[in-house]
DNA sequence: TGTACATCAGTGAACGCGCGTTCACTGATGTAC
DNA sequence: TGTACATCAGTGAACGCGCGTTCACTGATGTAC
């Protein structure tokens, strides 16, 4: 085939269907059509429809985890903010071929997918193959907020994890009402600048350990 | 039939099964064995899956609106506090038949769905049925941030939706990983205990306008 | 260099299955006279 | 009070359709001798 790779076409077309429908309501018949490419093709190369939801994810996540665990060697060895903290994830999708804003929400659609209609099957995936650069996050969250109790941690980190995801999959719509209302002309990154603060603010939010 | 209404009976089994594994993932066929009714009786009683799916956001929301009217009618008339305008919808809801914590999970778990799986004649349904209390409620969110611009009020609240809605759908998974993890016993009222002030936080973080 | 065989990417058609919907029906209850 | 008819809730079986997967296959490329 004088075209891109048939199994890297596949991709490209699953990823773009996936984020835009979901995974139940995108069909085989869908994918192939989109990719140009015989129906067959899937299975021979992926194997099976949950493989190759798990194979998009993976295009994503593993350069992105190689990326994140190169900021955390830098960020480990140094004191730092709450809105550094929230920039390295920011500057690391940007360095893992994400500063695509179009790129971006479907990545983030993607990340809310998985969450929300996330069989068994991709939960396990995602947990064993990234869980680790994760978990070395979640330590320097830690450090930044020693007055937090670990409950009000926990729970502050899924608020924002909500904020981000929720809004970020829907970016598209949102930025065409806000624009349609406030008759403005947004991007994603002004979004993500509005973000950051909202993020900051909730984070450090005083808590039972906090006078005044 | 002895037992309840057979409509009814629909509406519950639909209801578990929609917030369970989302609209598409769940079949007719799971619907009326879950209800114990005959097959054919989702669309003698409400003539399509599509309409079943406004219907049981319909059970939900009519109560709360209306009980959201009467709330709003009150906080109109006085100045409020974030936490009072966050309150309200708690109040709200519990005083419209979802202080149950089970059905509370339910509905934001709906609530999420109508978002991320929400075909175009769900969101026509919702903003015609139930558009105006919302405007309402936006009218007293703006008095209490007059130094936001508009454009950091929309984007605040969509942060704060995405934050409700992302962790309460999947209230009780977080709680089990809380639980597991910190050692600790949570209820839905603790979690609402700690999404309160991040929400009043992030809200009312320093906007553009603001100095220092 | 030539031949025989193996490997590989990709194909076309069919498989069985579960889906939402339809339709002719049954039997109970309500209404008119 | 009795009868004829209409309305209504609910049923059982079948409809056509799109789904994910399978399988025997083709044709191009690589390898061994």
């Amino acid at each position: 085939m004088s075209q891109k790779d048939t199994a890297q076409r596949i991709l490209d077309a699953a990823e773009a269907l996936f984020s835009e429908k979901g995974f139940s309501e995108t069909s085989m018949r869908n994918i192939t059509t989109k990719a140009g490419v015989n129906l067959a093709a899937v299975n021979y190369h992926f194997g099976s429809k949950k493989s190759l939801i798990q194979a998009v994810f993976a295009r994503y996540l593993t350069p992105f985890s190689v990326q994140f665990a190169d900021q955390l060697d830098v960020i480990e060895q140094q004191q730092n903010t709450p809105e550094q903290l929230l920039k390295l994830l920011v500057i690391t999708l940007s360095k893992s071929g994400l500063e695509n804003p179009e790129k971006f929400g479907v990545f983030m659609r993607l990340l809310g997918l998985a969450y929300s209609q996330g069989q068994g099957h991709l939960r396990k995936f995602l947990t064993t193959e990234y869980g680790e650069v994760f978990t070395r996050y979640m330590k320097e969250v830690n450090r930044i907020t020693p007055n937090l109790t670990p409950m009000e941690r926990f729970w502050r980190i899924h608020f924002m994890l909500g904020a981000a995801v929720f809004t970020m999959s829907s970016v598209d719509s949102l930025m065409a009402m806000a624009d349609h209302d406030l008759d403005t002309q947004t991007d994603v990154k002004d979004v993500i600048g509005q973000l950051m603060p909202f993020l900051a603010s909730g984070l450090m939010a005083a808590g039972k350990n906090d006078n005044g």
